[in-house]
RNA sequence: GGCGCGAUAGCAAAGCGGUUAUGCACUGGAUUGCAAAUCCACGUAGGCCGGUUCGACUCCGGCUCGCGCCUCCA
């Protein structure tokens, strides 16, 4: 089955070809460590992680690599603010962000390489752009790429030089020889922390840091590379311009973009202030709700992130656990090859989880119809291997409805509910239907769902 | 203004040149003491106008609308 993904550089599906047979170089930007995640980094989290996870069922050798930027101008802003180092900063944000990606379910990449570790390679890759004469020092002490002098730049955003410039906004700075160029390294204002150079005290540039670490996990040219929408420019431009200046090889052979989180109308993002960090939305939904969220629209496509969607999807996955609810795997190593040869053909086409989840549906209403017991368990046993590739229905079903996740304080406990099924068991043993009505209203009205199914009375939350 | 992406049933969201997407919601039936869950039944949907074709939601052109990037943002 032929992997097909869509490249950002050519604006369509290409079948994969691996540099390396087998193996697959994946380099994702990650977070500019200074604020708690929000939804749109889940989406790349998440998304990469499904990618990754995918890659690895169809046999590939993957090698993740998600940076952590912890050295920038926003960064120092906060912690200055706070009055903190920016260290303790980082570190806490660090920490959080993993907490974050824990709840969503997401693996961890195999390196999560910090740009403060790299600064050596950081300096080494701008002191070989100076050498090439792709960049040069200015007499204030920063360092600045020139844009002009690399051939092909624009090209993945499909940006044009000379419109760039004549509706350019870039903060005209005295020192630039073109207004378009960018900075490489900053030269230290006082009182901020620096690190030596040969171009005096300062700290990288935004961009560079990923070319420097990209490479140095990597290697000059690796598979694929991905991140954000709104990364593609400047931000992946740059690293094209940074990285095949400074190496002369190719940088990247696949690039991929995940679409806008929205919310209403418009992006979700910092800069609007919309919104939502994964936390408080944890609040009220658990992170298996959140990333099927995620994973039930295609990663390229843009999702409006509303309460609305948020709680038709959480039916959704109700859908899928009361399939498995009750069932004993007795073989999780048996699945049904057709089922998993649907889905591998739908995730081979650029990922599509939709079409993925759709083919795991058909495997529900299978699986619910079914009455011999050997091909339940086999279906379920399907059901939980590709619900694993998507890094979903990995719960037991009972800790997932009785979980008090998404209700309120003060919910009712287990023996308070476990008292009032008894109770009521009672009641319908001398079939008194009344008192038996009323007990189980009382506990929905707490958000406790009965289920009487052969003679056995079972229990849910909402 | 420049560049890019999108427009599918009540909502969400896919594939596909001619045969059921799928999920949520809704309605009827089976089941149940009544429910819940489940099963069965029920939706010719595809922005507008042209073109190609025996045939287009699917390909091509134009239009309209929406969104994104062009500045920090995942």
């Amino acid at each position: 089955m032929a992997l097909k993904l869509f490249n950002t550089v050519s604006g369509k599906k290409e079948r994969f070809e691996p540099l390396e047979e087998g193996k697959i170089k994946m380099y994702v930007c990650g977070m500019t460590v200074y604020d708690y995640c929000h939804i749109g980094h889940a989406r790349v989290m998440v998304g990469f992680d499904v990618i990754t996870r995918f890659l690895r069922h169809i046999g590939y050798d993957v090698t993740y690599i998600r940076n952590i930027t912890d050295v920038d101008d926003k960064i120092f802003n906060r912690a200055n603010e706070n009055g903190e180092s920016f260290t303790d900063l980082t570190n806490r944000f660090i920490i959080a962000m993993h907490e974050d990606e824990g709840a969503l379910g997401v693996l961890s990449p195999d390196q999560e390489p910090r740009a403060t570790a790299h600064m050596g390679d950081i300096i080494a890759m701008t002191g070989t752009l100076i050498e090439k004469g792709y960049a040069y020092a200015a007499v204030n002490g920063d360092v600045y790429y020139r844009v002009k002098k690399f051939d092909g730049y624009g090209k993945l955003s499909k940006k044009n030089v000379d419109d760039l410039q004549s509706g350019a906004r870039i903060g005209i700075e005295a020192h630039k020889e073109d207004p378009l160029d960018f900075a490489l390294w900053k030269a230290a204002k006082e009182g901020e922390a620096y690190w030596d150079s040969p171009w005096g005290r300062g700290r990288p540039g935004w961009h560079i840091e990923c070319s420097a670490m990209s490479t140095c996990c990597l290697g000059p040219t690796f598979d694929i590379h991905g991140g954000g929408p709104d990364l593609k420019f400047p931000h992946h431009e740059n690293e094209i311009a940074q990285s095949e200046a400074a190496t002369g090889e190719k940088y990247v052979n696949y690039w991929m973009h995940a679409g806008a989180i929205r919310v209403g109308k418009d992006k979700m993002s910092k800069s609007l202030g919309n919104f939502k960090t994964i936390r408080e939305e944890l609040k009220t939904y658990s992170g298996e709700t959140i990333r099927y969220f995620l994973i039930s629209s295609h990663y390229r496509s843009q999702v409006e992130y509303s309460p609305v969607s948020l709680n038709e999807v959480q039916s959704a996955l109700d859908r899928f656990y009361q399939a498995l609810r009750g069932i004993a795997i007795t073989d999780l190593h048996t699945i049904d090859d057709n089922y998993q040869m649907r889905f591998d053909s739908a995730m081979c086409d650029d990922f599509n989880t939709p079409e993925a989840l759709a083919v795991m549906f058909d495997l529900v209403k299978a699986l619910n119809s079914s009455q011999i017991d050997v091909e339940k368990s086999v279906l379920a046993a399907t059901l939980v291997r590709l619900g694993g590739i998507l890094g979903i229905l990995q719960q037991d079903p009972e800790v997932y409805f009785k979980s008090t996740q998404n209700n309120v304080d003060g919910a009712v406990s287990e023996e308070e509910i476990e008292a009032m099924i008894t109770e009521r068991a009672s009641a319908r043993a001398k079939k008194d239907w009344a008192e038996s009505d009323r007990i189980r209203d009382k506990l929905m009205a707490q958000g406790v769902v009965l289920d009487d199914a052969k003679g056995v009375t079972s229990w849910r939350r909402l």
